[in-house]
RNA sequence: UGGGGAGUCGCCAAGUGGUAAGGCACUGGAUUUUGAUUCCAGCAUUCGUAGGUUCGAUCCCUACCUCCCCAGCCA
């Protein structure tokens, strides 16, 4: 009797931890339906940490058949751009989502946010504050030490009117004053000691120019933005736990139907790279890498160039879960969600990144072979494997002196070249420097695509057939040098996991990326990058998914031609 | 020593009163024209700690320990 756990049939898409509280809304009859909304700042591209809440509000949305909106959250005009706003709609597109309408701006509130800025004045809820950022600081109060109330917190609704109408008319300098929610300056919770809901900054904004010299604060904006909406569950990272009571305190004391719910659950952290917006725009600006889509950068546009793909990305969100205890998700189980996904759908080519020269003394001509170069997925077919006198094959399959275990080539020892012969190697030609350019070795003819009695050999590696290998550009810092094309009608690549559409790409991600001597931050950056899943020995430096390590090595300088 | 959170296998993560899912990683073994893939098997007598309630506790109670977040006119 075999009691193997079962894999789930159709597992869920997020973590029981935000269903059960959809089930229980559904349940109670407080929702029909769910909306969500995915709310980025335009002020950078979406990394992988965006991707997992990406998929969490949208994949809920989907799930439960509801409504997922984009809407930027576009209240600080210095940071944001038209290119970070355009960038994040491609990004979600090409994770493969699509928003409920069209995209909304919180930026389109504006007016309506004034208004009820105007409701929490006559209400008494709000005053115009003249304290400098410093005073305000100072009566803020500490951790442990309650706060003092302004001076100007007993201004009358009439005089707060007045102040704020011009605030709004540009009567003032920017920072002078602000408004502020009238809550409680003694409050444990520091985000309700009379937070700043309006300030003045005369900047120019990406959607309402000059219209506007006050700008209301994520806090104040936020849920106003989620309730104008009809946001049912307004999902966002664990930071903003300290905030949920002011959430929900404006939308008690302003005039508004609707009343969304915030839950939180944790950032996702990645070992081996950041997920820092921050940290991620120091890297652009300090040209460490060639902008935000590097394919060395944990940024959505970065993996894509990278070769990764929307549903490898999604598979992973899937994997991680969603949950309210910090994290930080090894690589290995991102790499491994991009390979499952790879494996099943992208053909198998043959390339050889760094060349080593193999004559072959036994043989003379040419010759072809079909073969069917994914064995577990007849359905990508098979293809024409060339041989002849001179052959390729990676330096880092031979050896002189063989690690333990060593499966591959050493000299006087055999291998079965991949969809071709057993070739022994001979004889290991060298320069005057010691170094080895070439191998000289022979082939059974007797093992063309079969194995006689007793001639099966333990190591298999892949190779190209000089004559037909097709070169292709590749730079690695400023050297140009070359890489046998993946080409399906040439047969003249290799490696399990290339996908050739994405080639172009992968390129511009092998440009930069190598091992030798760097600054500290270059060194950080590159294992940004990191992404080369040998399962044996996780190698940085290569872009590519390979079966074997393959690294970028100058020495391919010498095999240049 | 204010307020808010979190502690289940190396990394994620279900379970929440009935005797610890799953994934990644790892370790064996089988198949294999790449050491990949695929397939089989193994991998927490234990759920931060100490008490208590209970026939029975990861789940309830009490105390304690550890970690994270908050003092932007950022989001």
């Amino acid at each position: 009797m075999s009691s193997k756990p079962q894999p789930a049939v159709s597992p869920p898409s997020v973590s029981n931890f935000i269903r059960s509280i959809i089930d229980a809304d559904l349940a109670s009859g407080k929702h029909s339906g769910i909306v969500t909304r995915f709310p980025p700042e335009p002020n950078g591209y979406l990394h992988i940490g965006h991707a997992k809440s990406i998929c969490l509000n949208f994949g809920l949305a989907q799930d439960y058949n509801g409504k997922c909106n984009l809407r930027f959250d576009d209240t600080n005009p210095e940071k944001e751009s038209e290119e970070y706003a355009q960038s994040i709609q491609d990004d979600v597109r090409w994770l493969g989502f699509q928003w409920h309408g069209e995209v909304h701006w919180a930026s389109d509130y504006f007016e309506q946010l004034y208004r009820y800025a105007v409701e929490l004045i006559q209400k008494g809820l709000a005053y115009v504050d003249d304290l400098t950022p410093e005073q305000m600081r100072e009566y803020r109060g500490t951790l442990n030490q309650a706060g003092r109330n302004s001076p100007y917190r007993e201004r009358s609704v009439a005089e707060n009117l007045d102040l704020f109408a011009r605030m709004r008319a540009g009567e003032f300098a920017d920072g002078s004053r602000v408004l502020r929610a009238r809550i409680d300056m003694s409050s444990g919770n520091i985000n309700l000691r009379d937070p700043a809901i309006y300030r003045i900054r005369r900047a120019h904004h990406i959607r309402t120019g000059d219209a506007w010299c006050i700008y209301p604060m994520y806090d104040y904006t936020h849920c106003i933005s989620d309730a104008l909406e009809g946001i049912t569950h307004s999902l966002c990272t664990l930071e903003f736990e300290d905030h949920r009571p002011l959430y929900d305190w404006v939308l008690d004391n302003v005039t508004i139907s609707c009343h969304p719910r915030q839950y939180e659950f944790s950032r996702l952290e990645l070992h081996y790279t950041i997920t820092s917006k921050r940290k991620l725009l120091q890297l652009v600006n300090e040209k460490h890498v060639s902008g935000w889509d590097d394919p060395r950068m944990p940024t959505i546009s970065g993996m894509r160039r990278r070769g990764y793909t929307p549903e490898g990305i999604r598979e992973f969100a899937r994997r991680i879960g969603v949950s309210k205890s910090e994290n930080t998700v090894d690589m290995a189980v991102l790499e491994s969600a991009i390979r499952d996904d790879l494996e099943a759908r992208v053909p198998r080519v043959m390339a050889i990144i760094n060349p080593l020269r193999v004559t072959i003394t036994n043989f003379d001509g040419a010759q072809a072979r079909e073969a069917d170069f994914h064995p577990n997925h007849p359905e990508f077919g098979k293809r024409v494997v060339p041989f002849g006198k001179e052959l390729f094959i990676e330096a880092d399959d031979f050896v002189e002196v063989p690690p333990p275990g060593w499966k591959r080539l050493v000299l006087g020892g055999e291998i079965r070249l991949r969809h071709s012969y057993v070739m022994r190697c001979d004889e290991a030609v060298k320069d005057a420097a010691g170094g080895i350019v070439e191998l000289r070795c022979s082939i059974d003819h007797g093992t063309l695509g079969k194995n006689p009695e007793g001639r099966k050999v333990k190591g298999v590696i892949h190779f190209l057939s000089r004559e037909h290998a097709l070169p292709a550009e590749i730079r690695l810092y400023d050297r140009l040098f070359t890489l046998p094309e993946p080409d399906a009608d040439k047969n003249v690549d290799f490696c399990t996991h290339l996908n050739p559409a994405s080639l172009t790409q992968v390129q511009g991600w092998v440009e930069s990326c190598t091992r030798d001597a760097l600054p500290e931050t270059h060194y950080q950056f590159e294992r940004l990058g990191y992404f080369c899943t040998d399962r044996r020995d996780h190698t940085p430096g290569t872009g590519l998914v390979f079966n074997r390590t393959v690294t970028l090595k100058d020495s391919w300088a010498r095999q240049q031609e």
